[in-house]
DNA sequence: CGGGTACTTGATTATCGTCAACAATCGTGG
DNA sequence: CCACGATTGTTGACGATAATCAAGTACCCG
């Protein structure tokens, strides 16, 4: 039984849906005949697979998902993970295909909506191409925000910055931010920030020896959220100003063209 | 004087620009009165400032530019590199503000075309929006990769895997891909890749010696691409085999629903 | 030609990965 | 309810990769 005639009205996440936004940007009505897809996964099963042909975005109604690359040597690595309410598979969009693998981190229900029906709804109200367009520039702030995290930064602030980032997104949910369980293993863990799985056991010893937080099995309490902040990269490598450097000696140097109308 | 009236027709980068993309979209004629605004930035001048608020894309005609972020502590990271008809700053559309600064590398021409315009003439003409998201879908994917490669990837890994990335990228503006001229000094290689200066000329020195390539500062010949190739990514640490294991054991638990119609 | 930036090379150190062993937890079935 | 095996997580010893510190060379631009 295809639960696509099931009214959005009883979704725990239609507030966070874009099919619901759409629908009411189309309607001016609560969230109804979406065309959509919803289902069940169990745990380590595939939500799309890498290379398959199709493009469409998913919602996460329950549970949690994975997104995860296999490169030519067959190597693993976690792009991301995504919690109820969160959508993905943008990605999929440029190709027509997906460059990756959505895998449920555990029992998870999740929506999905073709691109072509957002597409073509997207057309008869202007207001929601804005909308999409926002939700995949979303997508790539947190992408950048990842790969800032992998560069530069040590094992420990990698994994603060990550948990804060978990908590930040649990709070963006009405749920707990300082108390809450870890969707992920820690061999995930370690392999979305590049880190060996014994690193992240024994910086979250360390963390957690340092009174910042509690942690047992997946169950995190930040205790002190403001000390943990305060960790995350504390100019842990030469600090470079190409910027405010550059930008004293040559701001002279600037073409008349530059500073005409800013408007247009 | 404002170049908004002068025609995008020379334009050598029209094959790969938006708005000309747009305006064939619109009128199924060669490119006209697109609303943009062209401008010469010179090197180390600001095409957009973190924080600013605006949000517009912006393509690359001539030289190329960086974008870079500032973080709390002044530690700078440079996300990514554009050269001559790529498209930038999608990220500034889900705040409606940059979270990153663009700076010009060289002497450079950037076109700017903002969002509200391509929004408005995407809705009259719903080919377009498949566009505009394939366009920062593609982005997307860059950024993921970016993210791979700072993932586990050795230095060399990296710097390979930087210089293959940029070799191709010039194959793709039909210039050479196997004798180019880097558009950023060492420091800007090592930012961006994670790494000391000294590695990145260390590691540059070494596969020099090697014979893979030939690079006296800025100038780069490919000797011996499909070496290098297979050199990036030769199962650097453990193989993870989450995707294989977890769905070999799982797929008879399938829950029905997952099954029924792929169409819809 | 001189000054500054960019780049290279060497010596030393530290972080993190690897290998190895062990402990805790979970899920399943008797 | 407990026992079992399997998965998951922890801890220690050691080594390798890349960062840091330091010095020196090449290059570019006025």
């Amino acid at each position: 039984m295809s639960i696509e005639r099931s009214s959005c009205k009883e979704c725990h996440q239609s507030h966070h849906c874009i099919a619901a936004k759409l629908s009411e940007a189309v309607r001016g009505n609560k969230v109804k005949d979406i065309s959509r897809h919803e289902a069940i996964y169990v745990r380590g099963q595939r939500i799309f697979s890498q290379s398959a042909c199709s493009s469409a975005c998913y919602i996460v109604k329950s549970g949690s998902v994975k997104i995860v690359n296999v490169d030519a040597q067959g190597n693993e690595r976690i792009i991301g993970f995504y919690l109820p309410g969160e959508v993905f598979g943008w990605e999929g969009v440029f190709r027509g295909s997906f460059p990756s693998t959505a895998i449920a981190m555990e029992r998870s229900m999740v929506c999905k909506i073709p691109i072509e029906y957002l597409e073509q709804r997207a057309s008869a109200k202007p207001d929601f191409i804005h909308s999409l367009l926002k939700l995949m520039s979303r997508e790539l702030n947190n992408v950048e925000q990842l790969a800032i995290r992998l560069t530069r930064y040590t094992a420990e602030e990698r994994i603060i910055s990550f948990l804060l980032d978990l908590s930040q997104r649990y709070a963006d949910r009405k749920l707990s931010a300082l108390y809450f369980r870890l969707p992920m293993n820690r061999t995930d863990i370690a392999n979305h920030l590049g880190l060996a799985v014994e690193t992240v056991s024994r910086v979250l010893g360390r963390i957690q020896h340092d009174g910042d937080l509690t942690i047992r099995g997946r169950e995190l309490k930040i205790l002190n959220h403001s000390r943990l902040l305060s960790k995350i990269s504390v100019a842990p490598n030469t600090e470079i100003r190409y910027i405010s450097e550059e930008n004293k000696t040559k701001v002279l140097e600037l073409d008349p063209k530059c500073l005409s109308g800013t408007s247009f």
